[in-house]
DNA sequence: AAATAAAATATGACCGGTCGTCTTAAATTA
DNA sequence: TAATTTAAGACGACCGGTCATATTTTATTT
């Protein structure tokens, strides 16, 4: 029978060639943004010939597609890590997840932000292919939140009227446009003030009488 | 001593071009990003030869930052005049501002978003002179909405206990984000889930007891 | 008032460099 | 040998920016 995967022919590839152009294009792209970066500039930090990377990609934009789902994986993993400690109460577990980020952005400088919102402000409307990974991301980022929110309310720690959904939705949304006052302003204080405004005001809230 | 400006030398400059300059690149820029639109394109676009550019322009940089500040200019005046529309109490100001914007964005098939944050996250990094630019336009944003928000707190439509320039910026901010959002899925639910969870759940909000 | 110098703009060719992609040759295996 | 994949670099187009030159206007000098 034999139905296994064909095998295949052809030279031996470099095995890490594909996730070394991954890696060196996440870090370019994250760092200038998708249009600014060349295809040069990353087959040349990730030692590559510049001829072998049609060999991987079928274009820079699936390639940058590719680099967004990389990012995003990573991402989400960590997210959901914050989310899952159990020994912490949900919202207390969202509040060291904003912590953790903010202490990295201050780290990096304030710069750079989260690939998903770059991609979304550059991409999303000429790319058809991008903005489909991004809808999967952002959705998934999304569910992510949500859950921790439900089980919140479930301890009566969040309003009942309000839907973990939404609510999910728009915090993630709005820590995205925290991130870009923050690239603007060089400080964490958008964030910190996102954080706190969510935590502190938004899920307490009371319907007013 | 004519201490005056010095009188200006040379031919009259063709006296819009520099203005149909400005609007092209606004288009242009709007619609593809900073990076991916080319001077070349801008001149064409504006039927203006290409060494022209140089003269009216320092630099690339130098144009980005003007025609972020036309675009800046222009949509503060529109914030303006819907926050000083004294036929309505404040909170529907902005919430009429939410709806015409939410038209606006329905219209254009929800594309390209604002340019605020499309620079914010394409150049802040990179370019401190339009970083500079963003500051200002940003805060002035921010500004006009407090103003609405410190006049809806006198009359008592916002919990007292809330900073009228604190819940500006996370406002301002989470509809930036909204918007990145909303290119991706196409739709204008982020930005009437973005209205409703500030209008109707943030800002009416008590402390828990 | 006339002549000249200075300054700014108009214009398009042109610069080195980089863009994303494609073609071709080498390598490997069926 | 045929098939298939990789390695490698060539490709034309375009990038942002510069330059020389012509032109137009004003300031200064005579």
């Amino acid at each position: 029978m034999n139905s296994g995967p064909s095998a295949r022919r052809g030279p031996k590839p470099k095995p890490d060639t594909r996730d070394n152009l991954i890696r060196a294009g996440l870090q370019a792209i994250h760092a200038d943004g998708f249009a600014a970066t060349g295809i040069q500039g990353i087959v040349e930090r990730a030692d590559v010939p510049k001829g072998s990377f049609y060999n991987h990609f079928a274009s820079k934009e699936a390639f940058g597609a590719e680099v967004l789902d990389a990012y995003s994986d990573l991402g989400l993993e960590r997210l959901r890590a914050f989310l899952a400690n159990s020994d912490l109460p949900p919202l207390a577990r969202l509040g060291a997840y904003f912590d953790d980020r903010i202490k990295a952005f201050t780290a990096g400088g304030y710069a750079r932000g989260c690939l998903l919102g770059n991609f979304s402000a550059e991409a999303a409307d000429h790319s058809p292919l991008i903005r489909e990974h991004l809808v999967q991301h952002w959705d998934a980022w999304t569910k992510a939140l949500e859950g921790c929110l439900a089980e919140a309310q479930g301890q009566g720690a969040i309003d009942g009227r309000l839907a973990p959904a939404s609510l999910a939705r728009f915090i993630l949304n709005s820590w995205e446009g925290a991130l870009l006052r923050m690239r603007v302003e060089k400080t964490g204080s958008a964030l910190i003030e996102c954080k706190s405004m969510i935590l502190e005001t938004l899920l307490p809230s009371r319907r007013p009488s």
